[in-house]
DNA sequence: ATGAAAGCGCTAACAT
DNA sequence: ATGTTAGCGCTTTCAT
């Protein structure tokens, strides 16, 4: 900067209000529009870089929001994370992915968002739901954070999906079109929080006098080729399931996959159900019936974080809640 | 850091040796276990965390690197997230995703690595290949950087793929098989370079006595939905190709749901091969014939960026071959 | 409309 | 084995 300076015969200060046009046009203005082309000349010329750090250090303040989500898999990576980073960027503020696979990445990250590793954090919780009181710890430290998934704890602004409702229709749908045994396939035992699709799959079968048998349940949905399997398995059990629920739509399209290598039709010798409505459910054979959200838009989850660095002070928790819905199409 | 001192009755600079533990044993020898007992009981009392700007802006180093892709949608974002990963963890840096839709991001990403934001980057270039000259300003700029993909810009260290003999492959094993007329599904005009696997394709068919058709080029392999209606636009044309080459494993196999849509039998009415060696290809049915890395492992990519991290002022170029082949399965 | 200077929290050279 | 101190590059208050 005091190259640049000397380079434009002015003070760092002025360079500095050049580059940093803060606080609007109250500081923005003190610079002659003469002045400030010399200083945007000399940057070219001398080649000048921003220190982010030193920015940081001084303003106290980073403009960047982590998201941290436990892995880069699920068809709403995409979604989700340029939903959000378009409405920061539209506020100044910029995002960095961190992928924290265990716990105790979760911790690091976090442990250095108030050491001025970013403002805020944006959590998908599909993995930790189960930690509220590890997220919770953090939020007594001010720290801000938006959270999307099943968890609310408090201290948070949480952006809930409502699920039930969806479910309940899909589950009401399969009822309806005769089948008695249901399988399931969940997350992974280590994700999602106390398995809320299972439950309340199971809570509205048992309104209808149904029940998922215990050997009917598996996990992996999230990952094609264990989903795949999966599938296979329950498919080929000497009283198998004439319907399947999975939760999440990966594994329902790889349950798909499952039926046809064995020979199965869909949905006469077996249905498959999914969640999440992604876009790939309109292109299988048959098209995936699905519960999920009715638009894939994440952006107010943004909104959330943005409104909560605006206001540190505030202390009651915001929420919101994404709606569901079931679609129904012809695997089912 | 100053209260942490007076907590434990210490100066500040042994606070910052137990924090800190540079230079290996060097300086960590320098505290007693007394005194760093101490020092880490303050720590706990007082919930001191470190200012990771302040001590970014003094050691003028991140430790950290950062991975920039062009969107998260390929199987591949995952492994390569936690393959890299785990390689940085390993050697004490962490790792920031940052996606980059546009050329304009990407520019705004990397301007940044200088100024503090990070030690080096590693880059995804599927889309960016076509702008090497953006990228040699910035390695010219001595900012480290690891590339993964067809481009080969000077002043990095790159890690490419030995796509050519298995495409090669691919092709031979078509045209055994009696297919004369090819469809293509390459990827979006702005993606990707000038089209590698297309030229390569052309050229070994070419070999052959035989030709793509113009009107048998369709774009969008790497979105399952845009991929599904490009295969289907080939399968219903008046001379429709009896073979298509995507150059995505997942846009492969949106073309075997559009054959089971449109009631084709794979591979006797249309054979279909892919790009990627994705696992997903084995659960298809038929399964994907894919010509991809013989093992996703990315690693070396970090390795590399590591190297050139220690070696500043390294000046030439390291390269790296990830070999492919193809895998012949049912869908060709 | 512009400049001088204090200091953000930390590290590391140097001293003891 | 531990302490003193000079900055790292920037922003911002206060002065002019």
């Amino acid at each position: 900067m005091a190259d640049v300076a000397r380079e434009a015969n002015v003070s760092v200060t002025t360079v500095s209000y050049v580059i940093g046009g803060r606080r609007g046009n109250l500081d923005a203005a003190r610079i002659s529009n003469d002045t400030r082309r010399r200083v945007l000349d000399a940057i070219q010329t001398i080649g000048y870089q921003v220190n982010e750090p030193a920015r940081v250090l001084r303003r106290r303040r980073t403009d960047r929001v982590l998201l941290l989500i436990d892995r880069l898999s699920s068809p709403y990576d995409q979604h989700f994370a340029t939903d959000v980073e378009d409405v920061l960027n539209a506020h100044g503020l910029s995002l960095s992915i961190v992928v924290c696979p265990t716990l105790d990445r979760l911790n690091a990250a976090l442990d250095m968002v108030p050491g001025g590793l970013a403002d805020g954090a944006i959590i998908l919780t599909w993995s930790f739901a189960r930690h509220q009181d590890v997220l919770e710890r953090y939020a007594r430290q001010q720290v801000p954070m938006a959270i999307l998934g099943a968890a609310q704890p408090s201290g948070f602004d949480v952006v809930a999906q409502d699920e039930a409702p969806a479910l309940d229709a899909a589950v009401d749908h399969i009822v309806a079109r005769g089948h008695r045994r249901i399988g399931f396939i969940g997350h992974l035992p280590d994700q999602s929080d106390p398995e809320f699709r299972l439950r309340r799959v199971r809570a509205r079968l048992a309104r209808h006098g149904l029940a998922i048998h215990d050997a009917h349940i598996r996990t992996g949905a999230r990952d094609r080729n264990v989903a795949y399997e999966a599938a296979l398995d329950l498919m080929t059990l000497p009283e198998s399931p004439t319907a399947i629920f999975s939760a999440s739509d990966t594994g329902a399209i790889a349950a798909i996959w499952a039926a046809h290598a064995t020979g199965r039709r869909v949905p006469d010798d077996i249905a498959i159900v999914g969640c999440g409505n992604v876009d790939e459910g309109r292109i299988t054979v048959p098209r995936l019936s699905s519960a999920g959200p009715v638009s894939p838009d994440f952006a107010p989850v943004a909104h959330l974080l943005i409104e909560r660095l605006r206001e540190p002070d505030r202390t009651e928790d915001r929420h919101l809640l994404i709606p569901w819905e079931f679609v129904p199409r012809e695997s089912s």
